[in-house]
DNA sequence: CGGTTTTGACCAGCGC
DNA sequence: GCGCTGGTCAAAACCG
């Protein structure tokens, strides 16, 4: 414990305790974006404050994800926009990859915000089902393939002169604590020294069996203060009901409710954000009021194609887009005593442990 | 005691 | 070929 403490406290040891807060008193904000990583994968960048809408609630994508979202060219290095939603799971990636579909021009997506994300939506959801399944075929595939390797203990003397990678999806999250629980169990794996950055890199995998998605966690060492969580293939395993210290927010009505944990009440689990690819129940459209995402240009982010988006927690605003839809679809139905919590502080809030949230101004006193 | 983290070593890919 | 870097492994330590 005493070396926890240490590690929490000494910066050079941890990024968890990056400075004192000072997220809590920013504008809620979320900002995505796009670009071309140094491994030639393309990513989805959303920036996230805590002050705002949960980067959970980003995360928890919907039932049905947009298939036209996320390009992922691996061989030429450049971007395919992609659209105005977030990022798809990495299923719809692979999917589409495989598919070999040319998702989404990246043409005038940032301006076309609110436009046709319904009937979008509703046109791909039996597609993304069908895709989905096929998706899982392959991902059960190289499921095996990772097994075969990761069993055969060191040295698997790699076959493939090219290894396949899983799609990527990195997230970058204004956050004091690197790991955002999502519900997920992770089991870090590896830490390493990352190149011109005073912050390691922490490397984790989804401890559910014949799972491999892999994680990886790291803070920017241009802004500290942003953690860039990158996931990597997709799970192959329904979403935890009843993940790690969960904090108990188990709405009834949904398959995949309560998701946030406590904060990593001791070592390990952590969590962050995930991907997504297992079919699940459609949920209803609820609990709409709580992130009433707005859309607008951003200039900040590095492909012109890109776009960002703030959310407000103010319920009383609302604006349509089509990330607001998506936020309509999303999984997470709190019961109405979490609502009203959640309205105010947004469900990351959750997840920031105590000691730092009861340091946040409140924003309800806005 | 089982699960997780830590950490040094090993391996592969890439650029020079 | 060599060195650098990222990614992974696995034994040991740690923790509840």
């Amino acid at each position: 414990m005493d070396k926890k403490e240490e590690l929490k406290n000494n910066p050079e040891n941890s990024n968890i305790n990056m400075a004192n807060s000072t997220f809590s008193d920013q504008i809620p904000a979320v900002y995505g974006g796009f670009f071309d990583t140094p491994q030639g994968y393309l990513d989805m960048l959303a920036f996230q404050d805590y002050g705002g809408a949960s980067l959970f609630d980003l995360l928890q994508q919907p039932t049905d994800p947009p298939p036209n979202l996320v390009a992922e060219d691996q061989h030429h290095n450049h971007p395919t926009v992609l659209s105005n939603r977030l990022p798809p799971p990495p299923s719809a990636v692979s999917a589409a990859a495989e598919a070999g579909e040319t998702v989404n021009t990246p043409t005038q997506n940032s301006s076309s915000i609110s436009s046709s994300s319904n009937e979008a939506a509703n046109n791909v959801d039996q597609e993304n089902i069908n895709r989905r399944s096929a998706q899982e075929e392959d991902i059960e595939d190289d499921i095996d393939d990772q097994e075969k390797t990761t069993n055969k203990q060191l040295k698997p003397k790699k076959k493939n002169p090219k290894k396949q990678r899983e799609p990527r999806f990195a997230f970058m999250t204004k956050s004091e604590i690197d790991h955002l629980d999502d519900g997920y169990r992770w089991r870090k794996y590896g830490q390493k020294a990352v190149k011109n950055s005073p912050f390691p890199r922490s490397y984790h995998r989804c401890t559910s069996v014949a799972c491999g998605v892999k994680k990886r966690v790291e803070r920017s060492s241009e802004d500290p203060s942003i953690v860039i969580t990158t996931y990597e293939g997709t799970h192959t395993h329904p979403y935890p009901m009843t993940p790690r210290g969960t904090i108990g927010i188990l709405p009834e009505n949904t398959a995949y409710g309560g998701l946030i944990s406590g904060g990593n009440g001791g070592s390990g689990g952590g969590g962050g954000v995930s991907s997504f690819l297992f079919t699940q129940p459609h949920y209803q459209q609820q609990q709409q009021q709580q992130l009433q995402p707005y859309f607008h240009n951003n200039q900040t982010t590095p492909s012109s194609s890109s776009l960002s988006f703030s959310t407000t927690t103010n319920p009383s605003v609302h604006h349509p887009s089509s990330f607001s839809h998506f936020l309509q679809e999303r999984r997470f139905c709190p019961s109405p005593s979490a609502n009203s919590l959640l309205r105010d502080h947004g469900l990351l809030q959750d997840v920031v442990p105590f000691q730092i949230r009861k340091d946040e101004p409140k924003e309800e006193e806005n």
